[in-house]
DNA sequence: CGTAATTTGTCCGTATGTATT
DNA sequence: AAATACATACGGACAAATTAC
């Protein structure tokens, strides 16, 4: 009967049979094992190898064409529209947009909320800057071909970037943003590397679904003169990116 | 109170509510922001503040005891018990108890399995052999203070290494086994980090609870003459490690 | 010290949603 | 489409362990 699934699929974990099908469809999907040729085995024979009715695939397959990953084609059947695991480098000269050049055709970071306030000691003591300084915090979520890939929280000492919330918005990007504001060039000085349960902000802003997980990575980025200028927080959806470093220094 | 839980808090979304309660209660307690003093508030607080039936909190709870963030008793409370997580540093010249000198008093890898067989694609593209060359195979896990932080699988050209298991045997360090090998020196050529939901090889050796996470890289290490020598995949207990890289080369 | 208040653990019953046959 | 079985969520009651007074 399901002898098969019951390795795979749990039955009183708190997450519906239809939904834990769909997650495992859509991780299928991206290893590539699901679809030959980017079509889905049929409804029954899905629901033979899940040890499942038919009826929840059925609802699997609904939830995931709700999402994107899927289009189904009444007596042709149903294919997949979903892009693989991006791999994204962490260099020295980490920028969003260049390190996935050639692995999607569209980038957008998008400013999701915005604010001043006095940092907490994590943020100062990584800036270098004294407890309680204000700097200006930039929520953003970035997305490649409309599939949001990561978020990130980023803090700036507000004396010296004071406006760059009102720069990124006309200018869409923090590399741009910062030249505006006399900083030509910057390197990322170190990053660690998390990973967690997703958060239900995660949830909502990375379209995930519960029980996914996220890579967090927490970064400063220098100027050339080594002064610290940037702070981040970067939440990656970990079933759409790997990180990626080349030779680098002890 | 409760018309905040409402608008977090989805019901019929395929998540049953206590599931999403406890990925709530597991963020609020990385953000420090569910417990005061490593305690948390009451279970009646609880599923007041949530809007929801003090069993629905139950269930949550026990979930996040299953997977090892809380820990309850009767009569006194429910506590947090997630642990600092090491520092391991991915860099140029990464080696394991180097790495975490400082942070822990005692470091041990220990030889799971061994074997040698014709490598898979993966191996020998990482390696740069022609493909279906035999390799060495070690498995280990490493630990620190008796806790289980990674295991790792390394191959090895076996025409190269061949008896790499058994030197590793005697002098329990990879690096001392090359040594002996005629490797003086190596160095880490790049590192690709995806995270992953523990399998049940992860919770039985490293000592995990079901549904936690592993932070997964896969590397090669090169020698002085920038030929790959060695491919691994490590699996680390995310909620153990950090991974940590220093300014690096792009 | 004992007693009451707190807090978790366990049991019952009922209603509704989910999945299979 | 309907019957069945199981999971989820709620409500209440009381027991057991700990803490506060």
């Amino acid at each position: 009967m399901r002898i098969l699934a019951g390795a795979l699929l749990e039955r009183k974990s708190g997450v519906a049979l239809w939904r834990q099908i769909a997650d495992l469809i859509r991780s299928e999907i991206e290893t590539g094992a699901a679809a030959k040729n980017g079509k889905l085995p049929p409804e029954m024979k899905l629901a033979e190898r899940y040890g499942v009715n038919r009826h929840t695939v059925r609802a699997a397959i609904a939830a995931l064409e709700q999402e994107g990953a899927l289009r189904s084609e009444q007596g042709r059947g149903t294919f997949v529209c979903m892009p693989r695991r991006l791999s994204y480098p962490i260099g020295k000269r980490t920028r969003f947009s260049a390190g996935l050049e050639g692995q999607a055709e569209t980038f957008r970071t998008r400013l999701v909320k915005t604010g001043t306030a006095k940092a907490n000691p994590q943020v100062t003591r990584a800036l270098a800057l004294p407890e309680g300084t204000e700097c200006v915090s930039l929520e953003t979520v970035s997305e490649t071909d409309g599939m949001p890939i990561s978020r990130a929280i980023s803090w700036f000492d507000a004396a010296r970037f004071g406006n760059i919330a009102e720069v990124f918005a006309e200018k869409q990007s923090i590399t741009m943003a910062l030249a505006t504001d006399g900083i030509p060039d910057y390197v990322r000085r170190w990053t660690t590397i998390e990973a967690h349960h997703a958060s239900p902000d995660d949830i909502a802003l990375l379209k995930l679904s519960s029980g996914a997980i996220v890579l967090v990575t927490h970064s400063v980025n220098e100027d050339l003169d080594n002064r610290a200028i940037q702070y981040s927080e970067t939440r990656f959806a970990a079933d759409r990116v790997e990180l990626y470093t080349k030779l680098q220094d002890s």
